[in-house]
RNA sequence: CGCGGGGUGGAGCAGCUCGGUAGCUCGCUGGGCUCAUAACCCAGAGGUCGCAGGUUCAAAUCCUGCCCCCGCUACCA
């Protein structure tokens, strides 16, 4: 089966912080390698997003443009998502010039079909630039409870849902100026259009999430037309006659990055060499598509792009027919994680209730942190990151339960044999663990299939335990001076099932597996990495390169239990993972209050 | 009555759809083992499943009301 796995598209206003790749990252990669392993044809695509009013405002407080913003926090990502280990095949940027003419694309087939219309808006725009003022960079003073620092939206004191043009005082928090409420027109997509559609649509994905399907049908109830564009120069053009080359509009930036998961196809298509493969993922009624992100990303995944797909592909209350791409399959599944908070806290990288990726990746191991997000990450609920908890499940689970089996077995291999022995007869015992090993592979790939991670995670670790267990009861390191023939098929056994516990959480673990995969004296690759090239357009060959990370993840590693090989050398492990000391607790949080 | 999630032994969680004397990982106490990064194995202590009612032979699980925490409300994942 073709599975596309697209992930949510990280902004580029700065370094992305551990909450981020809980949300997006993490999952998603676990998911496209166990989906790789299991013999599918994965395409994992994604990218910055790096249009938008906070890049711009970002850029303007630097002194710098927000191309130039953009440019250095787009490498920062992906370096970061690179050294996480995430295999995307293709992770690109919204700035490309394939991306501009796949996002007007999407615009004018909306457009034909009658989806998008013209409107004249009231809205709040900086008199000093004259860039839209997003309602979250208005403050004053709430009209209803006469609060002095009510948000735009929302004032936090009364709870009363506002709008900035009724705040008494209004103040940019971007400089201190007064907003000026001006009409503009603005194209503006029309979602109650496809009220009905998506309704239906949605009411048979079933196999969704519970909170995600709920929250995703309870947004129907209130579908208004949307701006479709913005008064912002920092973003696509809109690609009409009069608005093209006009400095103060363009497309909505959430427009455009939705946008990315077909474009980055596309590119991806292009750079292979055969520019139609893309539509194996996009026009395939065999074909699945994953869409990985953090629960706020919900209502831009579960009603707004859906709505375009269908749109342009001509579905919908005023029909129409599929523009020149064609039809576009819709989400087979919205995957989405709910929140990380920080001890106790939420994110906040102004208040320094943050973590950034890169810092994290700097002190500690990717598998560590893959490893914490797996299996104690927010998958359906909001759960805390703590530096306590990090450090206890480093050292107490993936150190002394699994770290721990593959060393004590790899070390009393090498002593007493130096070399995979080959087994004798096989006892009940033996065969009991290698039958709970080999039908793991089942049970575990049907929940990665259904992206329950943690409990897929928590049975290969339970498996762990068994071998843990198993070595106990036969104490091999007695047989080694009584009865070496027995020992010999003790830890064929174990050896095996620390294969086959490698194999299941590759997905999980990809760096460490493939330690262990060496460890077990296997060659070549186990679990590819993604490389950062420095690529052109493919459309506009000569005009400035940028960094993708792409990779070939085809290592021929199967979701099977693959029978050892007798008499393969096996040498002295070194440790898989390093053990941290609790003091590294203290060091962190005092990292926290005072940087 | 804006929406959603949650409140289960010291910590983090599962169980709740389809009611039947509470489970997992870790910690703690005691013991064992010594191959292994003081790792591994066994035993034990520890919970009236947020509160109050109700339905039922039986409720963590169903119903009603209440309390508390978190997130979202569209540009902070």
């Amino acid at each position: 089966m073709n599975i596309l796995t697209a992930v949510a598209w990280p902004y580029a206003n700065g370094p992305r912080h551990i909450g981020h790749v809980a949300g997006f990252g993490v999952p998603s990669d676990v998911f496209s390698r166990y989906q790789r392993m299991a013999g599918n044809n994965v395409l994992m695509v994604s990218g910055t997003d790096e249009h938008g009013t906070p890049i711009q405002v970002q850029a303007d407080k630097e002194g710098v443009s927000p191309r130039e913003l953009a440019d250095r926090n787009a490498l920062v990502i992906a370096k970061d998502l690179q050294n996480l280990g995430l295999s995307y095949d293709l992770f690109t940027r919204t700035t490309t010039k394939n991306h501009y003419a796949v996002a007007q694309e999407l615009f004018l087939g909306l457009l034909k079909n009658g989806y998008v219309f013209e409107q004249r808006q009231l809205g709040a725009i900086s008199p000093s630039t004259g860039r839209t003022l997003p309602d979250r960079y208005i403050e004053g003073t709430c009209p209803i409870c006469a609060y002095p620092n009510a948000r735009g939206d929302q004032c936090d004191n009364c709870g009363n849902q506002l709008d900035p043009i009724d705040l008494i005082n209004p103040i940019s928090k971007i400089n201190g100026e007064t907003p000026k409420f001006v009409e503009t027109e603005q194209m503006m997509l029309d979602l109650p259009a496809f009220g009905d559609v998506l309704s239906e649509w949605l009411r048979k994905q079933t196999h969704w999430r519970q909170n995600v399907l709920r929250f995703s049908i309870n947004l129907l109830d209130d579908l208004k037309p949307r701006s479709y564009t913005r008064d912002l120069e920092w973003g696509i053009p809109v690609p009409l006659d009069g608005w093209r080359d006009r400095k103060d509009k363009s497309i909505y930036v959430w427009f455009d990055a939705v946008v990315g998961y077909l474009s980055a196809s596309m590119e991806w298509a292009a750079r292979s060499g055969n520019p139609d493969a893309w539509r194996a993922w996009w026009q395939n009624p065999d074909a699945r598509s994953y869409y990985f992100m953090g629960k706020d990303n919900i209502v831009f995944h579960a009603e707004i792009w859906p709505a375009m797909l269908m749109g342009y592909s001509g579905i919908g209350a005023k029909g129409g027919t599929p523009g020149t791409l064609g039809a576009l399959d819709r989400p087979y599944e919205v995957v989405s994680s709910e929140f990380l908070t920080m001890e106790g806290r939420k994110f906040s990288s102004s208040r320094n209730v943050v973590i950034y990726v890169g810092d994290m990746l700097s002190r500690y191991d990717a598998d560590a942190l893959r490893y914490f997000l797996a299996v104690a990450g927010p998958e359906s609920q909001d759960t805390d990151f703590t530096w306590s908890e990090f450090v206890r499940r480093n050292n107490d689970e993936l150190v002394a339960g699994w770290g721990n089996l593959v060393n004590r077995t790899i070390s009393m291999t090498a002593k007493n044999v130096g070399s995979i022995p080959a087994p004798g007869a096989l006892t009940d015992a033996d065969n009991a663990l290698l039958a709970t090993s080999k039908a793991a592979f089942g049970s575990v790939g049907e929940l990665l299939a259904r992206s329950r991670q943690k409990a897929a995670i928590n049975e290969v670790m339970s498996l762990v335990g068994a071998a843990n267990k198993y070595l106990s009861d036969m104490e091999p390191w007695k047989l080694a001076k009584s009865d070496t023939e027995r020992m010999a098929s003790v830890l064929h056994v174990a050896l095996q099932v620390v294969d086959d516990a490698k194999t299941m959480l590759t997905p999980f673990l990809p760096g460490s597996s493939s330690k262990v995969h060496a460890a077990l004296g296997g060659t070549g690759t186990w679990a590819a990495m993604p490389e950062l090239v420095e690529v052109e357009e493919q459309t506009a060959p000569g005009s400035s390169s940028y960094s993708v990370l792409t990779g070939d993840y085809d290592t021929g590693a199967r979701w099977q239990s693959v029978p050892i090989e007798v008499g393969r050398p096996i040498a002295p492990p070194t440790p898989v993972f390093a053990k941290l000391d609790p003091s590294v607790v203290d060091e962190e949080l005092a990292r926290l209050e005072t940087a």
